[in-house]
DNA sequence: AAATAAGGCAACCGCCGTCCG
DNA sequence: GCGGACGGCGGTTGCCTTATT
């Protein structure tokens, strides 16, 4: 292991490239091919290393680049392409015929993160930036208030709730966060349940917010495994039609909701809670449900909760403590799905879903697709308009059915042999997106 | 017109994974 | 199994050009 050997070697030429070289290497290449690379040199007569040579005809001399500026398509390509990949350049590079990954590193750093933040989004999270700014208050207030107790927050959530630090031990992960942003009361604010009431009980997190502060959403659901990053939501707009942001740990398509999101899934999708010593279901229900009312624009009510097998006790309404249970059961009903007016279709399909959805076919040129599964979970038939205000540009279908399927992905990795740091880049993958 | 700053871009650096002897 | 060679990748650097003062 180690360094190039060519690193080195002496006299070799460094810095830009003159004319004669490039006639050289591209003579030499279009005659004979490359080869290996580090005979190139010596074959084309170049004071040059191997690395060099494969550098400068990959970016600058073969004859399948496309010259000249990117069109705002390819900006946009790019932009829903790092929301999904982050910065693995050569994989985004992979979906722009013509272009280098080096070309577009450049157009993000120079040009694509300012207009982004110009759009009032955060180019590293994909997050509108008012929110990531919260979120690094919220985290340098936690931080001050752990640096404050001397006790680490997991010390803190453990000392509120005596079973926590027993799951976290036996499970080995962080407990199951399951979030329920409830309603805009736009006739009673107050009755929206304050930001974050985050409760425990046996294993698993219920947090409530408020994730109608925006004003842009009288809802939002989301189920979050916060050791891989898995969060999946879903938001409801005041015009009724649901929508998956680019914010709202969203994922999937109808399909996944309606038909996909069922009792088979969850336990996927959160292992720990089927798996683990503590006082988890040996059967997972899945039982969250609400009621719109679509006529002031706000949930008429939320029934959520963990519940003992057979015997439903989920509170009603978004202002109760839900977790007033004994047991422990994630119920979670499709029913939920069902109540929302989705008016979605099957059959759009973008270009750039299309795109992304041919990649997947190819997996010795898109190396991420590696990480998407073939069971007959992987969906992404069907889109969702674009609803997104906090990314114009963007067409959270496309995102929100990537991260789906690599979210399924990331379930079906737990028997893979996949290393963790895949697992810690798809979760990175989800962190940019959501 | 000169100096400085900013932007854009090509190339390098160093790390990692794979291949192969 | 080990280690060198190599290809590939993402981060970074530094040069050149353009804009601003």
């Amino acid at each position: 292991m180690g360094r190039h050997s060519c690193c080195y070697k002496q006299k070799l030429r460094k810095g830009l490239w003159s004319p004669e070289e490039d006639e050289k290497l591209l003579r030499h290449i279009t005659q004979f091919g490359h080869g290996c690379w580090s005979s190139v040199p010596k074959l084309a007569g170049l004071q040059r290393c191997g690395k060099s040579c494969r550098l400068r005809w990959l970016n600058y001399l073969r004859p399948d680049l496309k010259r000249g500026a990117f069109s705002e398509e390819e900006e946009n390509l790019i932009i829903e392409l790092h929301a999904v990949l982050g910065n693995r350049w050569s994989q985004i590079a992979a979906q722009l015929p013509g272009r280098t990954d080096n070309e577009i590193k450049n157009l993000w750093n120079s040009c694509l993160k300012k207009k982004l933040r110009q759009r009032g989004v955060d180019p590293n999270t994909h997050k509108p930036l008012s929110e990531v700014e919260n979120e690094e208050d919220k985290a340098r207030a936690t931080n001050e208030n752990n640096e404050k107790s001397s006790v680490g927050s997991h010390e803190i959530k453990t000392a509120e709730h005596p079973n926590m630090g027993k799951a976290l031990e036996e499970s080995g992960r962080y407990p199951l966060e399951v979030s329920l942003g409830c309603k805009l009361n736009t006739e009673n604010p107050a009755a929206t349940p304050a930001a974050h009431d985050r409760l425990f009980r046996d294993g698993c997190f219920l947090t409530t917010y408020d994730g109608c502060a925006t004003g842009n959403l009288v809802g939002q659901f989301a189920f979050q495994q916060p050791s891989c990053g898995l969060n999946i939501g879903l938001s409801k707009k005041p015009d009724t039609t649901l929508s998956f942001n680019s914010n709202s740990r969203s994922s999937g398509s109808h399909h996944m909701l309606s038909d996909q999101f069922n009792s088979s899934v969850l336990p996927l999708m959160f292992p720990f809670m089927s798996t683990s010593n503590v006082s988890t279901p040996t059967h997972i229900k899945h039982s969250v449900s609400v009621a719109l009312d679509t006529t002031t624009n706000s949930y008429g009510g939320a029934s959520y909760g963990f519940r003992t097998l057979g015997a439903t006790t989920a509170a009603t309404g978004c202002n109760s403590s839900p977790l007033a249970t004994s047991n422990t059961e994630v119920h979670i009903n499709s029913s939920f799905f069902d109540r929302f007016s989705w008016g979605l279709t099957d059959t759009e399909k973008s270009s750039k879903e299309a795109q992304i959805q041919g990649l997947e076919g190819n997996p010795e040129e898109i190396k991420w697709s590696k990480y998407l599964p073939s069971s007959s979970l992987l969906l992404g038939t069907t889109t969702i308009p674009n609803q997104c205000p906090e990314v114009p540009f963007a067409t959270s279908d496309d995102q929100s059915s990537i991260a789906w399927h690599q979210s399924n992905q990331l379930l079906n990795l737990q028997d893979s042999d996949i290393s963790s740091k895949d697992l810690q880049r798809l979760a990175e993958a989800f962190g940019q997106i959501f």
